[in-house]
Order: structure tokens, then C-alpha cells, then sequence
RNA sequence: GGUCCUGUGGUGCAGUUUGGAGUGCACGCCGCCCUGUCAAGGCGGAGGUCGCGAGUUCAAAUCUCGUCAGGACCGCCA
């Protein structure tokens, strides 16, 4: 139907007759002699001279036939890489009227989310989309060419498996030929990638769908992709490689920078650092510990197991009502309280610094020295104090300095980061096990399988896993680990669980079976697509680089999503829906 | 499960604090004019149950309560 793009047009074409397709974009009107209409695809934008007769409105679909000529002198439009020419004497045909579009197709107007996802279709058009969705496309291409590079076999796994109990809520469907029963949707394909490995698959990779039925946020859906790998005879180290290979990959297919070699953190460092197993460090503000400084203090909030502080540059300038606001932000995420203290001169001659703060007069002189200096404190900032368990002090002022520092996420480049040396367990719940950080086959460290034989209770925390993160700019972009595949550690790890042997069978009977028939050694990864694209695409919210998003709740606004379904189908699938619980409260 | 923010012609906003007639701005839309525009320009016009429902009041876009929708975050996401 068409000779060229719209968008591709150049001054080398002039004098060719040429056929283009595509969207009224805008028409300038000058008179029944004249008119400009601006035709776009998805390559650009061209000015087509018509007169004015006809009947060419916004998003009017078009083929226009005409002769490519340079403008006039002086009419040239720099702006646009079709800026020099116009196609001039054309033959107009309408492939398509359409309805005035239900909002701005300019790139100036931020339109509300759900009226663009109500027309998806038409929000498609626009720039920001089709770059987006071709970003995606560029990101996934490397990634398959990356790991193709390094003998990796593409897999597909099912989309309607068990359901086992652990981790996220599953999605469910159920089973019609047997009522009562259901498949799940995959949250990863996590069992299978190792079921390849016992199979001889050696190198395993797939850009998997995966889903989650957990609330969404800005980065998180129902469903979203991973690029999911498995390699046998592997170490820890081999999975960096691999992944790091993909992910500069797919960074410089879209950036045109191949980043340099990631980073690494270990968990604890990251934790006393940044307050977060997934630190952006695009930006310094990181977390001192000022524990010892209050050993003997007379301040009760700083009787503590842990007391920690971060420096905001120029803060000072913070008013008291913005200081409150932080401090009640900090009692919603579950502290008692934040501590502030501006810096100032000293009065005096001597000169010096001063902390001006409602609680310092609580403080010793050596106190709020020892604050002042181990958090190089300097004249105009502002310091927060928190004073808690560790864990909790830690994650309070993590998403404080996320809150009071994190950049916009145009800015600051791509700062990869490994985060190893994970614990096996993340806590030690009410029933004296421990929780495992990451799922059951995950291999604990070399250093510390000796500690795991002997240890119980509160030492179990101190057993580092071989689970490692991928984080960019303060994203969890994917995790994986060195997984189990001996027998004897994977029941000593049950065991501590307090997962029994019998219970073990019926969760994971298929995959410690077929350990029995000869499992290499073997590690993984996986990390998000959706996640990286977006960064990528300088966008703070994966629902820019998906075609067809849900919003928070879950919500399809252009398909209506979830919906209602016949009785007869629920009878046929042996379900019916209860009503609606009552609040009687 | 929770905290906070936002709902005003098709779109983006102002108006809400301190109640007084659906008031205003920009874009878009429709019509007319205009032979070099490109965020075209000029003139005219249409278009709103102020998300929805109660309450307070002589009077509610505005105050109160509830509810729905959207967003950010905490929990959750092995």
C-alpha cells in the first residue's frame, strides 16, 4: 500500500512520487486553496500540501500519493527530521475517519492513566509508546542473543502447574474435567528450570511469564516477564557472568554504552550502607552507626540496640512542618519516632559547629560532638536519628533517604549492583524456625555448611546462603542462587525448617525424586524485564513498557477485567461464588 | 490489611482554606474567514449531575460522614 514510512523521508527522495499511510496527526488550514496535513507512523512525521477541500481530520487514517519536493525557502521546520521536504500534489484517499481521540495526542499533556488505558489503542500512537514498546522489543532481542551466545537452549515451560504452598499467593484455574481441583499459574518456573537440569538440558533460558497474585505497585504486576536461566556445573561466579553478559547486553542495545563490569555488595554491607538489600547508589547519604557513641547516654530514645543517623546536604533549610511531616512519615512505616538536628555556627568567638534539635539538650556534649563528626556534619544540613532494633533502624532510615535523596530516574546513569552473600534465613519465627530468605533449595555458603550442622535458634541468622540480587538504581531487578542437589544438606535444611519428611514428599516429592536420579550441581537467575525496560526507557513505573497494564487493583479499565462469569460455566466447573461477606462490625 | 494524595465540559488546570447563581484559563471539538503553516492565525459557537450517596445549612464544587475509581507508599511479593 505504501512506498515509504512517513517518517523516513529525506531531501535525497525529492522528485520521486511516493505513497505514504498513516494518521492525521494535525492539519493547519489556511483556505480553500491550502491546506498542511502532518502524517505520522510510527517512523515520524511528514507535511503533505493539500488544498483545503478535503475532508482530513485528527486520526483520520490516510493514503496520500504525491511528489516529494524541498520546501520553500525560509519554510524549512529544523525541529523534524523530515523538516526539509513536503509532499506536494497528492491524491488523497480516507482509509478511515475517526472519532475526535478522547484525549491530547501531543506529547505535552500528562493525561490521566486510567483514560489512557480506557484507549489503550489510541494511547499506543503516541511517541512515548512506541518507543517504549520498541525498547522492550530491543531489550528482549539481546537478551535471546546474549544468552544464545553462551550455548543457553531456550525451554518453554506450562502455564498451568500444581500449586504448591509456598511463597506468593497463586493464580488459580480451575480443573473442568476434575471438579474441585485447579491448576496454577506459574510465579516463576522455578521447579521446571531444575527438572531441565536433571534432564541434561545443561544450559536452560526462557523469557518467561510469571504471576504473582500480591498487590501491584509502580514496579508491579500480575503477570510480568523474566528472563529465567539455569546452567548445570556451574559456580556462583559462572551465573555472574552469564547474566552480566545479558543485561550489558541489552543495556547497550539500548543505550549504545556497554556498562563496565557490576559491582558487588555483600547483604550486610548493604544493609549497615544503604538500609536496604536493594540499594540505589546513584546517591551517597548512607547510614552511619552511632551505637557506641550512646552506650552510657541519659537519653531513654537512645537506649537502643541500635542508633543510626544520615546526613541530608542543606537541609537545614527544612522547615519545622516539613521536619514533622518526615517524622510522622517515619511512624507509619512502624518507628517510634526520627530524631532531626539542624547544623549551625557555633556563637562565639571560637566558632564551630552547633546541633539545633528538640532532644539535644538530652544529649552530652561528647554525644552530639561524636554525631556531628562521625557524620561529617557540616553548616546548612540537617541529621536524622533513629534509634531501634537493628533491623528495624536499618530499613527506617533506608526509605528515609530513599524519601529525602533518591533521584529523578532520567538521572544518574545505570548503576548495576550484585548483592551476595544473602542469609539463608531472613528471620526466626514464633514457632523457633527459621524463615528462609529465599526458597528451600537454596545452597548455604561454603563457609558457613559447618555453622548450619551446630547452630539453633538466633545463630541460624548469621549462615550466609549462595543467593545473590541483581539491583539497578535502587530496583530489585532479579535474584538467584546456587541451588541444593545433595541429598544430605537438603534434608539437614528441611529439618531445620521443621519440614518434615513426609511433608517435604508431598510439597516437593517430583523434584527431591528426581534428585534421586542423578542432579549436577546447578544455579540460576532470573530477573525482570519489565523492571529493566523501564529504567532503560527512563520511566519510574512499568506500566509505561507494557502494552496492555493493570492498574493498582488489578484492573483491565479497557477490557473491564476481572468480570463476571455464566452459572452454567461455574456449574460446569463444579464452583460457586458465595456471597458477598457482611460487615457486621 | 494499613497510611497518604487526587477526582470540576472531550483533555489539562484554577476555583474548595474563609459555603453565596456552574465562575474562569489553556488545549481540543463544530462552523465561517484566511495561499506557507508547523503548539499556525482571526471571528463565532456548542459542550459540565463539580465521581457517587447521605448529612449539616436559608444556601454545598466548597464543611462532615460514607462509598466508588485512580495513584504513591508500608505490609505482602519464599
Amino acid at each position: 500500500m505504501r512506498t515509504h514510512r512517513c517518517g523516513d523521508i529525506r531531501l535525497e527522495h525529492a522528485g520521486e512520487t511516493v505513497t505514504v499511510c498513516g494518521w492525521v496527526d494535525g492539519r493547519r488550514e489556511h483556505s480553500q486553496h491550502l491546506a498542511f496535513i502532518d502524517l505520522r507512523d510510527y517512523a515520524g512525521i511528514v507535511q503533505v500540501v493539500v488544498d483545503g477541500n478535503h475532508d482530513l481530520r485528527s486520526e483520520y487514517v490516510a493514503r496520500i500519493t504525491g511528489t516529494v519536493a524541498a520546501r520553500l525557502d525560509g519554510t524549512a521546520n529544523a525541529n523534524l527530521p523530515t523538516g526539509e521536504i513536503e509532499i506536494r500534489d497528492c491524491t488523497v484517499e480516507v482509509l478511515s475517519t475517526a472519532e475526535a481521540p478522547p484525549f491530547p495526542m501531543d506529547e505535552r499533556t500528562d493525561v490521566d492513566e486510567t483514560i489512557r488505558l480506557r484507549h489503550r489503542y489510541v494511547d499506543l500512537r503516541k511517541k512515548r509508546m512506541q518507543k517504549n514498546l520498541r525498547t522492550r522489543a530491543v531489550v528482549n532481542s539481546a537478551i535471546r542473543s546474549a544468552m544464545e551466545e553462551q550455548g543457553f537452549v531456550e525451554v518453554e515451560t506450562p502455564m498451568l502447574i500444581a500449586s504448591t504452598p509456598e511463597g506468593a499467593r497463586d493464580f488459580v484455574v480451575p480443573s473442568r474435567q476434575k471438579p474441585g481441583n485447579f491448576y496454577a499459574l506459574p510465579q516463576s518456573p522455578q521447579i521446571f528450570k531444575q527438572l531441565c537440569m536433571v534432564g541434561g538440558i545443561d544450559r536452560y533460558y526462557q523469557i518467561a511469564r510469571c504471576m504473582r497474585d500480591e498487590d501491584l505497585r509502580a514496579d508491579r504486576q500480575f503477570e510480568f516477564m523474566q528472563l529465567d536461566m539455569e546452567a548445570s556445573f556451574v559456580t556462583q561466579e559462572d551465573v555472574f557472568g552469564f547474566i552480566s553478559h545479558a543485561i550489558a547486553g541489552a543495556t547497550e542495545a539500548v543505550t549504545g554504552e556497554r556498562p563496565t563490569e557490576i559491582p558487588r555488595i555483600t547483604w550486610d554491607d548493604a544493609m549497615e550502607r544503604f538500609g536496604s538489600d536493594k540499594p540505589d547508589t546513584r546517591f551517597g547519604m548512607e547510614l552511619v552507626n552511632l551505637t557506641d557513641l550512646f552506650a552510657e547516654t541519659e537519653f531513654n530514645a537512645f537506649k537502643a540496640d541500635r542508633v543510626m543517623g544520615i546526613r541530608m546536604p542543606g537541609g537545614a533549610e527544612f522547615s519545622r512542618s516539613k521536619l514533622d511531616d518526615l517524622t510522622d512519615m517515619v511512624k507509619r512505616w512502624g518507628g517510634k519516632g526520627l530524631v532531626w538536628m539542624k547544623v549551625e555556627a557555633a556563637e562565639g568567638e571560637q566558632g564551630g559547629l552547633t546541633l539545633n534539635s528538640p532532644v539535644a539538650k538530652f544529649c552530652s556534649e561528647a554525644e552530639l560532638a561524636g554525631i556531628a563528626e562521625r557524620l561529617e556534619a557540616e553548616e546548612g544540613d540537617v541529621l536524622f536519628l533513629v534509634a531501634d532494633r537493628k533491623r528495624r533502624t536499618q530499613h527506617l532510615l533506608g526509605l528515609l533517604r530513599i524519601e529525602l535523596g533518591r533521584p529523578p530516574v532520567t538521572e544518574g546513569g545505570f548503576n548495576y549492583l550484585w548483592v551476595v552473600d544473602f542469609p539463608l534465613f531472613e528471620d526466626i519465627n514464633d514457632d523457633g524456625k527459621p524463615v528462609p530468605a529465599h526458597h528451600p533449595f537454596t545452597m548455604p555458603h561454603p563457609d558457613d555448611i559447618e555453622v548450619l550442622e551446630t547452630a539453633e535458634g538466633e545463630a541460624l541468622l548469621d549462615v550466609r546462603s549462595q543467593a545473590y540480587d541483581l539491583v539497578l538504581n535502587g530496583w530489585e531487578l532479579g535474584s538467584g542462587s546456587v541451588r541444593i542437589h545433595r541429598s544430605d544438606v537438603q534434608s539437614r535444611i528441611f529439618d531445620i525448617l521443621g519440614i518434615g519428611a513426609e511433608e517435604a514428599q508431598l510439597k516437593f516429592g517430583f523434584l527431591l525424586d528426581a534428585f534421586k536420579y542423578g542432579a549436577p550441581p546447578h544455579a540460576g537467575f532470573a530477573f525482570g524485564i519489565d523492571r529493566v525496560t523501564a529504567l532503560l526507557a527512563g520511566e519510574e513505573n512499568i506500566r509505561e513498557v507494557i502494552a496492555f497494564p493493570k492498574t493498582q487493583s488489578g484492573a483491565d479499565p479497557l477490557t473491564k477485567a476481572p468480570t463476571p462469569i455464566d452459572t452454567s460455566h461455574l456449574t460446569e466447573l463444579g464452583l460457586q461464588v458465595l456471597p458477598e461477606e457482611e460487615d457486621f462490625s
